[in-house]
DNA sequence: GAGTTTGAAACT
DNA sequence: CAGTTTCAAACTC
């Protein structure tokens, strides 16, 4: 933390930033607080002070020094490129409910002051309320890598948790945090009709205590980090704008616009978020980047988000990365990732817990897989060590966690550019060119989005489904493919006998079914031709159910996001090439009692590129328009005709289509093309 | 790091 | 719908 003290380095900051940074820690910071401090002693500045009803109060709005960069994106904070049109309406709503003072933050806006840049936030606040200065390097070393994840962090206990809202009815407040800036935003979800509350709108003000800017470094203590003054916590509520500084939440949003590019409210997902409501529940929204070293990750967990969803930027850290950082993580504060990876934290018991205590997580998953899980979503939280880029490079593959991709040609427009497929927006670590997916081109992109799903409305739909099934049992023929776990289109691979990741089944994490038109396949997962073929057949009706909760439902119980769906950015925990998945992989992906996939120590696929293993869906959990209406569904009705034949619809086989007839192929059509639009709709 | 291979995505 | 081209990731060296 020392060294994070340490201001800035970058001189180039403008002095508002400084003061932002220093601010904090002004003890620390000799020579900014001192003559601070002799300038408020002035009788000048009491008679000023007199005179005018500003407080001296700091620099809070300062902040915003922020990188152009990482704001660039102001323009569509929550709509995500994915979203549909309606979604889109969703995101408008949402927006307004967070930030209604701020229509638009334009990416542009750097200028604005906001206490919560990412990257020149490097503050970092402390439970206590102090903040502290982060070194600038940190941030810098990787500005904004980080694929913006957001966590929420619960307070250990309920008590905790009272202690961070400000009015017990009140929502716990959000804690943004993007792990590529290290911005940390708190946000309180209030209850609209609770606005007001009992909130001390003095805290409120000052800003910049809320916004938690947190430095990748931060270790244990910065779960404590998170909520700063948390008795003041209510810094923003949804109708909160009226109240709310808004200076600070833009930059808070804009923080979060950077990195994601939807945030909705979990309408499909609300069952899983247990429910509530949805409309109490507050949750503490971070991305993080633990980790300066890379090695502190932060272990996100999920939780009963009233209704809040969170499509974020992808999720796309890689697994690696991301580690436990510090048993005070894990147990200590908990944090939600909202986001594809938010399923995981269903699963972790301490979810559960956090869950219970806000009232009611579904608890998803068995505790003894919680320790794979948190390590596999905390691998993937972290993007901002020093190696993720090189990672990304490397494996970007393997994690979803941030996408960085490398576009030359498609402008970051077309499903060849991960990111975009991904639903987020190219970030900075990117090395695309001529690149058009930022948030400057919101227009252009959404545009974009709905002409391919206009072709294709499931082209940014998760490739691989996971069924509570998913998972290989352990000890059983590798050859065997869970079956839920499909690929839905299926690949079509030719010369790499889906036994490299050019085959998205198994880079998915999951044997080829009947859906793929692989030669001479030899998939570990499971081949589409032999025994797991059998057990395909057998299993598409299955498959299809499956199809459909994951479609409606976000098996994380975060807000199905289209672009969710789209990818996992959780990545298996064995995704990582160095870290065998064996262990992690099955307890991730089932949401009970999966066993090791293979049950074979030495075989390490890869990490799933698509996987879902938050995807997984209990059918139970399914929500119950899902459930009695898969058939019902408005949308049952299409066929499998679908803009897209070619992907879209995977039966090939004559097999399976006589076993399923015709009902399978409208119940995949309903999975694919619920989850992006009509779900969220109709959930919302 | 550059070049090759691969298969999805896009196009015809 | 099938074939071809384009594209970028995955892979190899």
């Amino acid at each position: 933390m020392g060294d994070r003290v340490e201001i800035s380095e970058k001189e180039n900051n403008n002095i508002e930033e400084r003061e932002v940074m220093d601010t904090p820690e002004r003890s620390k910071n000799c020579q900014i607080a001192t003559p601070i401090a002799k300038f408020e002693e002035s009788p000048v500045f009491n008679f000023l002070n007199s005179l005018s009803p500003i407080r001296p109060i700091k620099s809070v709005h300062i902040s915003q020094s922020i990188n152009p960069l990482s704001f660039a994106s102001l323009g569509s904070v929550f709509t995500s490129p994915h979203v549909t049109s309606v979604r889109e309406s969703r995101f408008l709503r949402r927006h307004q409910l967070s930030d209604p003072s701020k229509p638009e933050f334009s990416s542009d806006d750097q200028t604005t002051v906001d206490p919560k840049n990412e990257n020149t936030a490097n503050v970092t606040t402390h439970a206590d309320g102090q903040k502290e200065n982060i070194d600038p390097r940190d941030s810098e070393c990787e500005p904004s890598y980080n694929c913006s994840k957001f966590v929420v962090d619960f307070p250990e206990d309920a008590q905790e948790m009272a202690d961070y809202t400000c009015d017990s009815s009140v929502n716990a407040p959000f804690v943004v945090r993007d792990c590529q800036t290290n911005m940390e935003g708190v946000i309180h979800h209030v209850d609209q009709d609770k606005e007001g509350t009992s909130c001390d709108w003095d805290s409120l003000i000052n800003a910049s205590d809320l916004l938690i800017f947190e430095s990748p470094v931060v270790n244990g203590s910065e779960q404590e980090n998170v909520f700063t003054q948390p008795g003041d916590g209510t810094e923003i509520t949804d109708n909160a704008g009226e109240k709310m500084d808004y200076e600070h939440l833009s930059g808070f949003y804009r923080g979060m616009r950077r990195r994601c590019l939807v945030f909705e409210m979990g309408g499909g997902r609300k069952k899983h978020m247990a429910g509530s409501s949805g409309s109490d529940s507050s949750a503490l929204l971070q991305s993080d980047d633990n980790n300066t070293s890379s090695s502190d990750q932060k272990l996100l967990r999920t939780t009963k988000l009233p209704g809040i969803g969170l499509h974020l930027n992808a999720l796309a850290a890689t697994p690696k990365e991301y580690k436990l950082v510090n048993g005070q993580d894990s147990s200590t504060s908990r944090r939600l990732l909202i986001g594809p990876s938010s399923s995981v934290d269903f699963n972790s018991s301490n979810a559960g817990q956090e869950l219970l205590s806000n009232g009611g997580l579904v608890n998803l998953s068995l505790e003894g897989e919680i320790d794979s899980v948190e390590n596999a979503v905390v691998d993937e939280i972290n993007p901002c060590s020093p190696k993720k880029k090189r990672r990304k490079v490397e494996q970007a593959g393997d994690g979803n966690s941030c996408k960085r991709c490398n576009c030359k040609k498609s402008k970051c427009l077309k499903l060849y550019c991960e990111c975009f497929a991904a639903g987020v927006y190219c970030v900075e670590p990117c090395a695309c060119i001529e690149c058009f997916n930022k948030p400057i081109h919101e227009d252009m992109v959404l545009m974009t989005r709905k002409q391919i799903e206009s072709r294709n409305p499931l082209a940014f739909a998760p490739k691989v489904i996971r069924g509570p099934d998913s998972i290989v049992e352990t000890g059983e023929d590798l050859s065997k493919t869970p079956a839920s776990a499909r690929h839905k289109r299926g690949c079509n691979c030719k010369k790499s006998g889906c036994l490299k990741k050019y085959c998205e089944c198994y880079q998915g994490g999951v044997g080829c079914s009947m859906n793929c038109r692989c030669e001479g396949c030899k998939n570990a997962f499971g081949i589409k031709d032999g025994s797991c073929a059998i057990g395909h057949e057998a299993e598409a009706e299955e498959d299809e159910i499956e199809n459909d909760h994951e479609t409606n439902m976000d098996p994380c119980g975060l807000p199905a996001t289209p672009l969710r769906a789209t990818r996992q950015s959780i990545e298996h925990p064995f995704s990582s090439k160095k870290n065998p998945p064996q262990s992690s992989f099955p307890s991730i992906s089932s949401s009970s009692g999966f066993v090791d996939a293979f049950g074979n120590p030495n075989f390490l696929p890869p990490p799933p590129k698509f996987s879902k293993h938050f995807e997984t869906v209990r059918e139970d959990e399914m929500p119950e328009f899902l459930q009695e209406g898969s058939s019902s569904s408005p949308i049952s009705g299409i066929k499998l005709s679908s803009p897209n034949r070619k992907r879209v619809s995977p039966p090939r086989s004559s097999s399976v289509e006589t076993s399923i007839g015709g009902l399978r192929s409208s119940r995949k059509l309903i999975l694919q093309s619920i989850p992006s639009f009509p779900s969220l709709t109709s959930n919302q």
